[in-house]
DNA sequence: AGCTTAAAATGATTAATATCATATTTTGCG
DNA sequence: CGCAAAATATGATATTAATCATTTTAAGCT
């Protein structure tokens, strides 16, 4: 028996959601797009899809949160890029046409959304003001992975992981008084499997930055205590 | 006084070539884009756009090589990709409605054609197909470079030369009997800074690639002598 | 709670690659 | 053609980060 199961969450509501692509079309379009759609709750360590695969629909997280990588031949697992509430997952293979590059396996449990290839075809179909928005999300995030790929091959490995922290704190960082609290349940595994790097590596210059008072570490929640000083070990503005 | 002058080159022709993005549009779409079109020759080393600066159109390589790259805080290069005749160049940005995030400058002289924004987004506009098209192409190359970006962050120096050899050799390799001649003017700094390494070791590498009679090198021109071998080098199949 | 397994932490060693220095070759140019 | 500047080549050394080994701590399970 699956753990999973179904649960209903309307589009109207989930799309209500600050920007969310979905979040300025019409009351049609979002029951076209619900039509068909599946709510599933998942729990950590379950798979969305896998690298290879052919896309059949779109995912939308409405809880939880989930890491997007991918395989080397030798079975390193790199991140590209991590999806939380509000976010979507699928798009580009859908629409290049292509097979997923990557594989999603869910990092803290929640609802997944499920919307049929055929309905999102659909929408992109008729609503070309949809449509744009989606392609410019596709090359803005275009943009973005360049940039990623520039320091990955530039910056070293404890640069690297300044500015992942940060962006982490940007991103991922509670709401109030807790702001400084990176809020995602990362292994010290996944952090080196963003950056590149072997996890002892990380491992190493996370307790270098604490003796540094850059961030303090209780288990896996890590707290970002000297944003600028971040900043300065992550060379923003080149030595 | 500039070195550029302008030149005549039809649309209808250049798009003609093979799979163009412009291949398939009908003459009335292409003589929008002929309109008000300007075809420039550039030398080896003058640029056709700056990162950070605002894209005011469309360029598309008639003839000659462009480096696409972005400058670190420091001053070193990342070539994110290169072009050859018949590709474009500004429609990431143009899509995204962004400025330019990457640099293009010319590695081997030619004749680059400039379409203004307001043209190009006059056919995205009307032709939904065309669109497509072009949504499809930047989710395509999205893929691209995330696999880009997991073989710069997991694989050696020397298996990514290999690779980019090999690649180099498919997209740039000479018509004919001479087909293991990787035709593009790199220097042996591009070729370092397509990599992520250091010009040294890259000359390191090639010569030692030499030893073992997978290349051979005379001057600039690179010659594949056993693909077999490199394919091996780059570890394509894991360890 | 207590057992089991996984994750995190730390140390020692090795390997890869960057950096610095300098020689040699090639290219562009007046 | 011949010179200057740039590109290529090679060597020596330093640095970074990977790998391997072991201990300590935390998390998950029944």
């Amino acid at each position: 028996m699956s753990s999973k199961k179904n649960i209903r969450i309307p589009c109207t509501l989930c799309a209500g959601k600050e920007d969310s692509l979905f979040s300025d079309l019409q009351r049609e379009d979002l029951e076209i797009l619900s039509r068909h759609k599946t709510c599933i709750r998942y729990k950590k360590g379950q798979t969305l899809f896998y690298e290879g695969t052919r896309p059949m629909g779109l995912f939308c997280i409405n809880s939880g949160k989930v890491k997007v990588y991918k395989m080397s031949s030798d079975g390193k697992e790199q991140i590209i890029k991590l999806s939380k509430p509000g976010d979507f997952l699928g798009y580009r293979a859908l629409i290049s046409e292509e097979f997923y590059n990557s594989s999603a396996t869910v990092i803290e449990e929640g609802a997944m959304c499920y919307i049929p290839k055929s309905d999102f075809l659909e929408i992109l179909q008729k609503n070309p003001t949809f449509f744009r928005k989606m392609a410019k999300r596709v090359a803005h995030e275009l943009g973005v992975m360049e940039q990623n790929l520039v320091t990955i091959a530039q910056k070293s490995v404890r640069e690297r992981l300044a500015a992942t922290l940060l962006m982490l704190k940007e991103t991922y960082g509670m709401e109030g008084d807790e702001s400084d609290v990176i809020d995602i349940a990362l292994s010290r595994e996944d952090l080196a499997n963003i950056i590149g790097t072997a996890t002892e590596t990380v491992i190493r210059l996370l307790s270098n930055f604490k003796t540094q008072n850059l961030i303090s570490l209780q288990g896996k929640k890590i707290r970002v205590l000297d944003p600028q000083g971040l900043i300065r070990e992550a060379d923003f503005y080149g030595r």
